[in-house]
RNA sequence: GGGCGCUUAGCUCAGUUGGCUAGAGCAUCUCGUUUACACCGAGAGGGUCGGGGGUUCGAAUCCCUCAGCGCCCACCA
């Protein structure tokens, strides 16, 4: 025993942590209704962030109240591969050593990475321990685990075999940096300046011209027609007409197609089936050559000399400098236009043709419409199903294909003699197979990630495989980032759909980022990043976690602030003190037997304690952590420090001190997991583990000693008040009249309002405290009275504008007769109320008259 | 072009079916060395809830409108 006099968290979470996780506290009990929750996968490569802080203490809290509360909870902890994202973490890696990853076969990369991801790992877990995570251990997944492939490939495999995968050649979102494709979602499109290019195709067997508009003039070698709207009077007479494209000597077909806006530009567009999306849709029905002119590094190709290996910028400009020194250019035109661009390296992404497998979304999508229409799932906040739904509606075929070696492998092989021919087979080591004697080639790309993660809560859970998991899914309830919606969420909804025929959770909580303190996006570049660990480490775990949580609300980017984190870690302090208290009250070998209130603060505060409890209980029923936490701050901080253990002071009331204690730990529990578990551990009463506790129990108690306490607190408050506005620092006496509630809590009131003393009198003199219900006065000179008058004038107006107030709403006949009939009653007594404080203020300003 | 969100105290933000005198943390001011705690205690000041209109006995909360800020989605060159 003996608690240092600070509470510091450094010298007690590690040892707290290994104490559950070797007592095996947080593995699942086998006993009552299952809650799961599972890790969103963090990436495997590099620290944490306050995001995953914030994500951690959420889904804690909640698993810890569960637990307490009698559910068969678990906590499976996870990490992803993270397939691009660690890759791009790696490739900066290999470029430090001056090396590319050319110079390395799939195979050597692959290892490479997975070593370098297995170092990273271990970090990546010690710092989820100590954020406090009651994470069951022996149940972690990794996204690389041979169970997740397994399972990926059966869903590949039945997608295939159900005709929902196809392969096909398309115009894929590409990365000329990173060379690999990526999936709709990963582009960002920003709104930009630039410019309209009207440039002039020759006419081959007339005289004149046709001017085309594009903003991206260096693609025109990929040009394959020229197309126009059918109505258009402008151009039908050159439909079928052919043009000369401008720095080539090639002829292109004026043709007509419904797509081509004639309000737009020039009514004329060039069709460059190679290089953007809705050309290749044209070109497809149209049959025109694809002719690549992009390559998948970013340079041109099959271009004239003089452009070959230029990059995409510097094409366009000479491509546009060529075509002015042949007076082609007949317009320059300002123009806003979405542009996109590449989401990890801030540069655009080139539309190019490509061989990929797409997944067919419409069915899967039209499924999982259905069950959020039918509100199998609740979201927090709610808002965001719609959100989901309307992203379903329009969703497009998923490109699962990745051209990086870091990743799961596509099981595909294609026949060497027939480049149509495609087998499914999970023999991914061999690059080249021989069935029914036909020799096969490996498909060399990887899953998309979220192929895998998306697969998350069945895989995790074992539930395909009926594992001892099993029985947690559906899980209880999935917590991620807004903005994850699209690319997890809705992933999730349709592949566990289409695999188990279930929801993959029942209830979705999105929080939102996690900004700087000044409302700024956390970035590296910005240098405003804000480390988890630092925090822990300055503050402990617990204070993070109460500042983390406090005042935000779900889907909400909110501002992080230190301030709060302070606020948490005085919380923690503010509890070992409570203790220390108790403690020295209790002395070293404590054994509670039942608690009982007998005195009006014990009475008063089980009822705090209970109706914390309730709000507590409803605030995290229903998500509202930051609702939960203020509530537990309040009980503690106001009810339990500043008055019960006041009161305590007066008092001998051992067991119920015992319990008032307990119970605040356990309410405390899930939202300052260290701080409770490390004075739990140096109760002697106690030789359990208080995360494997119940939630309190409320014991009885009598609400109208409550109230009185309440009544108690007025007296002392108004003491307090008026002492304090007097002049000088004087302490008065208190005087009363025949008064059984003073009277029994003399010794209470005289401390708390550090009066002189408190005695009953005869004869009332003083300055007469503003009471409804009880008549006292402090013992003041009649100078002092004199000062205070002004006060008691302006107490009087206040409460004369109060009564007036009052009044018009009784007198309002509406008011009366529609309003809930308790909020008129409670009107009634407190205009009541109002007006004996005035008798009581006119009485005392004549005395002074 | 659609969809969503935000605007509440000096700062950062809560405020769930409309209902006590609109709250919190920090900051500010005044007192205070009462042995649990200065990572403290007591008290105080500070908001016409972005503007305007409407519904209602009653609006920060619901509806309309205007203004400012932010986000997401969308293959018009």
């Amino acid at each position: 025993m003996n608690l240092a006099k600070a509470y510091e968290p450094n010298q007690y979470e590690p040892n707290i942590y290994a104490l559950w996780e070797t007592s095996g506290a947080f593995k699942p009990k086998g006993v009552g209704e299952p809650f799961s929750t599972v890790m969103p996968p963090p990436n495997a490569n590099g620290n944490l962030h306050v995001g995953h802080a914030l994500d951690t203490a959420l889904k804690d809290i909640s698993v810890r109240y569960k637990r307490m509360k009698g559910f068969d909870a678990v906590y499976i902890p996870g990490a992803d591969h993270a397939g691009f994202e660690t890759w791009v973490v790696y490739e900066k890696e290999l470029q430090k050593q001056g090396k590319s990853r050319f110079d390395f076969t799939r195979e050597q990369l692959y290892s490479q990475v997975w070593d370098f991801v297995d170092q990273q790992r271990g970090n990546m877990e010690l710092q989820v321990r100590a954020l406090g995570a009651s994470a069951s251990w022996d149940d972690m997944v990794f996204t690389l685990d041979n169970k997740v492939v397994e399972t990926v490939y059966d869903t590949f495999k039945k997608f295939w075999d159900e005709g929902l995968i196809y392969r096909g050649e398309r115009i894929v979102n590409y990365s000329t940096k990173y060379q690999t494709s990526y999936a709709d979602i990963e582009v960002d499109h920003k709104v930009e300046k630039g410019t309209l290019w009207h440039i002039a195709y020759p006419l081959v067997d007339k005289i004149g011209e046709v001017v085309i508009a594009t903003t991206r003039p260096e693609t025109l070698f990929g040009d394959a027609a020229v197309a126009v709207h059918p109505e258009d009077e402008r151009y039908k007479h050159l439909i079928g007409n052919k043009v000369i494209l401008p720095l080539t000597n090639r002829e292109i077909t004026i043709i007509a197609d419904e797509y081509v806006d004639p309000a737009f530009g020039t009514g004329a567009v060039k069709i460059t089936p190679a290089h953007d999306p809705n050309d290749f849709e044209v070109g497809k029905r149209h049959d025109l050559p694809r002719l690549q002119v992009i390559d998948f590094d970013g340079t041109m190709i099959n271009v004239p000399q003089q452009f070959a290996g230029l990059d995409v910028e510097h094409a366009r400009k000479q491509t546009l400098a060529a075509l002015q020194a042949q007076e082609l250019i007949r317009k320059e035109e300002p123009i806003e236009h979405t542009v996109g661009y590449d989401y990890k390296s801030g540069l655009p992404i080139q539309p190019l043709i490509k061989e990929q497998w797409f997944l067919r979304m419409t069915p899967l999508a039209a499924k999982a419409i259905e069950v959020l229409e039918a509100g199998e799932i609740t979201f927090y906040p709610a808002g965001r199903k719609n959100i989901l739904i309307q992203y379903l509606k329009g969703i497009h075929d998923w490109n699962l294909s990745r051209q990086i070696p870091w990743g799961i492998p596509i099981p595909a092989f294609q026949n060497v003699a027939d480049d149509t021919d495609w087998i499914f087979n999970k023999n991914v080591d061999e690059k080249t197979i021989v069935v029914d004697g036909k020799t096969y080639r490996r498909e060399e790309d990887t899953f998309d990630t979220w192929f895998s993660s998306g697969q998350w809560p069945y895989i995790t859970t074992d539930y395909l495989d009926n594992g001892p998991l099993a029985r947690f899914f559906p899980t209880s309830l999935m917590e991620t980032g807004t903005d994850l919606l699209d690319r997890w969420i809705a992933r999730m909804i349709m592949l566990s759909l289409y695999q188990t025929g279930k929801v993959p959770f029942k209830d979705v909580y999105l929080h939102g980022m996690v900004l700087d303190e000044h409302s700024q996006k956390m970035s590296k570049s910005k240098g405003n990043v804000i480390n988890p660990m630092e925090m822990v480490s300055e503050y402990g775990s617990d204070a993070l976690r109460l500042g983390l949580i406090a005042s935000r609300s779900p889907g909400q980017n909110q501002a992080f602030s230190v301030d709060r984190v302070i606020a948490g870690r005085n919380f923690c302090n503010k509890l070992w003190n409570i203790t220390r208290f108790a403690e020295h009250k209790l002395g070293d070998n404590f054994q509670p037997s039942t608690p009982e209130a007998r005195s009006l603060a014990d009475h008063w505060i089980i009822a705090e304690l209970d109706n914390a409890k309730q709000t507590i209980e409803r605030a995290l029923d229903s998500y509202r952590y930051a609702e939960a936490g203020e509530a537990l701050y309040h009980a503690i901080w106001d009810s339990v420090a500043d008055w019960y253990i006041e009161a305590s002071k007066d008092q001998d009331n051992l067991d119920l001190l015992a319990w008032v204690l307990d119970t605040s730990l356990k309410l405390a529990h899930p939202f300052a997991p260290f701080v409770t578990e490390t004075i739990w551990q140096t109760l002697p009463w106690h030789n359990t583990l208080l995360i494997n506790e119940t939630w309190p129990e409320t014991i009885p108690y009598n609400d109208i000693s409550a109230a009185e306490f309440g009544q108690v607190q007025k007296i002392v408050s108004e003491a307090r008040f008026v002492a304090t506005s007097l002049p000088g620092n004087d302490r008065y006496g208190l005087l009363y009249f025949e008064d059984s509630l003073i009277e029994e809590n003399k010794e209470l009131i005289k401390r708390l309002a550090k009066l002189n003393e408190v005695t009953q009198t005869e004869q009332a003199k003083g300055l007469r405290l503003a009471l409804a219900n009880h008549d006292a006065w402090l013992d003041v000179s009649e100078k002092t009275l004199e000062e205070h008058k002004g006060n008691l004038e302006m107490r009087l107006a206040t409460t004369h504008q109060e009564i007036a107030a009052l009044e018009g709403r009784l007198n309002n006949k509406n008011y009366t007769s529609k309003a809930p009939a308790h909020l008129v009653e409670e009107s009634r007594k407190q205009l009541e109320e109002k007006q004996a404080l005035v008798e009581r203020l006119l009485s005392e300003l004549e005395i002074l008259k």
